[in-house]
DNA sequence: TTGGAAAGTCAACATAGCTGACATAAAATC
DNA sequence: GATTTTATGTCAGCTATGTTGACTTTCCAA
């Protein structure tokens, strides 16, 4: 593995790829990204949940209809831990598990009223670090930061997150 | 909390502070951190580490000498989880706890020559994946990326981060 | 000299990931 | 129609990493 001296290639300054800028921003997503999860984590506090059940209610949220496996892509994680998760959100009213109608066998996740409150509350809390910090940052500092973050994706996720929906773009 | 109309303040669009696109932020975020602790994580598990360890390993090497305390408010856990941690790298030979000189009950953390080469071996794989995404999107890109994180970050953390060495900066 | 800070330790517990094995139902294929 | 594959669910057990609470030791500083 190279040193990571940045050198002039294409003569464009790569200074911007330096070992240091490249630690200060492994720094960066640690520590914005602790701050990301801060919000919700402390609301989840006051249910019973935790970090993986707010994933599953967001991405049932974004695409509702969804099957168990296309969530278990999304989510990176074995079915028995999703099942685990998304048991105690059936059980619990919030999430409803509707069998297909083309296919049987798959179950279609969709929130209920009360899935969809909590949904609301935890990105609500979400939203506003994430507003603050754009507003804060600006248009093109947001642009350059969706730019990086997709770059940074393994491949096959990037093609599901650029799928989704975005009305804006 | 304001249902998320963009509208238009102070005569600039304000589109990029819409509901949507802050969720797809969020969704840049979590696919995105997934893929930056992904290659790190695959190397610990040839040693008998985790993420906790390589994040205590990560500090370590950029504050050489920092003491306990310091690294437990870098890290965000509680003294008896990083202690664990810690303790199965001091055994194992990759960090010495040195004693203070000037005040002796604080202990001041370095890597040794072990645990230097893990360092540069889960620093290496992590910074090539963040290399690779620099380059794809370019410096105004990265910019950009930097600001919105550091903008996400708690404040006190926020100066932690900024303190920290940044040649290039 | 005493109070409090820094550090370390022990015990018990929770969350959320993992593997492996197995069951059921339904679709798909031979 | 029989067989195989797919989608899902479930049980058991393990691991990593976080938590709280209680306690001790060391030692700086008022």
């Amino acid at each position: 593995m190279a040193a990571g001296s940045p050198g002039t290639q294409g003569g464009e300054s790569l200074l911007f790829l330096t070992d240091e800028q490249l630690r200060k921003g492994i720094e960066a997503m640690f520590f914005a990204y602790r701050a990301f999860t801060a919000d919700p984590d402390r609301i989840l506090e006051n249910y019973e949940y935790g970090r993986a059940h707010h994933r599953a209610i967001h991405f049932i949220n974004r695409q509702p209809g969804l099957t168990v496996n296309t969530l278990l892509t999304m989510l990176g994680v074995t079915k028995q831990s999703l099942n685990r998760v998304l048991r105690t959100l059936v059980e619990d009213g919030l999430v409803e598990s509707r069998v297909g109608r083309r296919d049987k066998r798959e179950r279609h996740l969709h929130l209920t009223e009360k899935g969809a409150m909590l949904e609301r509350e935890l990105s609500d809390a979400q939203r506003a670090r994430m507003r603050a910090a754009y507003r804060a940052a600006g248009p093109a500092a947001v642009a350059g930061f969706r730019q990086v973050l997709e770059a940074m994706m393994d491949p096959d996720i990037r093609r599901h997150y650029q799928s989704m929906k975005d009305h804006t773009a």
